[in-house]
DNA sequence: GTCTATAGTGGGATAGAC
DNA sequence: GTCTATCCCACTATAGAC
């Protein structure tokens, strides 16, 4: 039925619009309280119909969950690797994470929510990635520490890993498109808050979050 | 059955061993995802008797929340009140916020995952407290702002407040009681990382959040 | 690739005896 | 206050025609 004419949403695969729709629905509803039947209705499509696309419901948490790490997972990478400075690291890494998180704010917070609800191999393939993913960050804050850059007084990496996962990932569940901060703003008052903190005394004129333009090769 | 002589479990009435057994599967499975026959079975009673107890599945879920919120907001009121320094109301409250959040899991966990499976008025009634305690927050750090102890660069103190939330909410996720830090030492260490930031200059020595010790009438 | 029809299971909740 | 028995419904998933 495509065609090379047709737009951006036309063109999208019904594969693909199951997706992004379980997406959807997972998110505002949960995983578990979202049905099968639901799904059909807002695709508009008889339930048997979404057999033919996926294995059954589990598969479709399995697969946007993966996507949503990977995801994350190479646009963090990338954005590190622009950067030679440890801290300008983290805070590319901190602005990429952001982006990246609430560009499908849909995929995301189902891999984030509803983990717990995947089985057997499907569960730690998902765990595994996400540790990957952790691994990556803590990596960054041990560099920060080996050189000097980060504060040694509040223990090892571990913590300020921790912290930071806190800081960025709940930001998922307020974020509103149509608000007034765009996520790059909200990136930036995050990784400001993170590196420098709240006291007035605490982040002197100098050093501001905003300075390393981030490149990259897509969206002009 | 119960009397004066028995241990603090045993007096736990049947009525309350449901609410527990409840918040736990909530929190481990999801509200969803839990059911009444696991909820019984895990108590072992026959499923009937539990309705003698109470209303239904979404009661419970209603309840739970409740007495989280109402917990952490006397909680932290208290702790605020005790301190006269906006910056050391703020570590008293980041501090009260984490030792309460974490010292009932199941609970706490429960209404910061499950508010969205609450329909009608229930789900009115646990919102107004959400955001009456989001306001108490937000009016610590507007008392910052207001006496030039906060910074002012990041903007007003919405993006504060959701970024205080941020980092300690996500925390409930991860705390392990078996785990190396306590609850204590957790609050520490995030109340410093919002205060100070993590870059190793942020922090001159003479800032430490330890200082002004909670004065709590119970637990010696 | 989409449908009708239905299998098979388990969900929340209640009636009413004891 | 606890039980047995059961209602009615919604769930995921499949068979098989078109």
């Amino acid at each position: 039925m495509a065609t090379k004419h047709d737009d951006v949403a036309a063109r999208t695969s019904t594969g693909e619009r199951v997706l992004a729709e379980a997406a959807r629905l997972f998110r505002t509803k949960g995983y578990s309280a979202t049905t099968m039947r639901e799904l059909a209705a807002a695709l508009d499509v008889n339930k048997a119909t979404l057999y033919h696309y996926i294995g059954g419901k589990e598969d479709l948490l399995y697969k946007l969950s993966i996507e949503s790490l990977e995801r994350i997972i190479t646009d963090v990478s990338r954005a590190i690797a622009l950067q030679s400075d440890p801290l300008s690291r983290l805070v590319s890494a901190i602005k990429a994470h952001i982006n990246t998180m609430l560009a499908d704010r849909d995929k995301h917070a189902t891999m984030l929510n509803e983990l717990r609800a995947l089985t057997g191999e499907r569960a730690n393939d998902v765990i595994e990635l996400r540790d990957r993913y952790e691994s990556l960050i803590r990596a960054l804050l041990q560099e920060g520490l080996d050189r000097g850059l980060i504060r040694s007084d509040l223990g090892s990496e571990k913590y300020l890993t921790l912290g930071l996962l806190n800081l960025l990932n709940w930001t998922i569940f307020w974020f509103e498109p149509e608000g007034e901060l765009t996520p790059q703003e909200i990136g930036e008052i995050l990784a400001s808050i993170y590196l420098f903190g709240v006291t007035a005394d605490a982040a002197p004129a100098s050093q501001r979050v905003g300075e390393a333009e981030e490149v990259d090769g897509r969206r002009g």
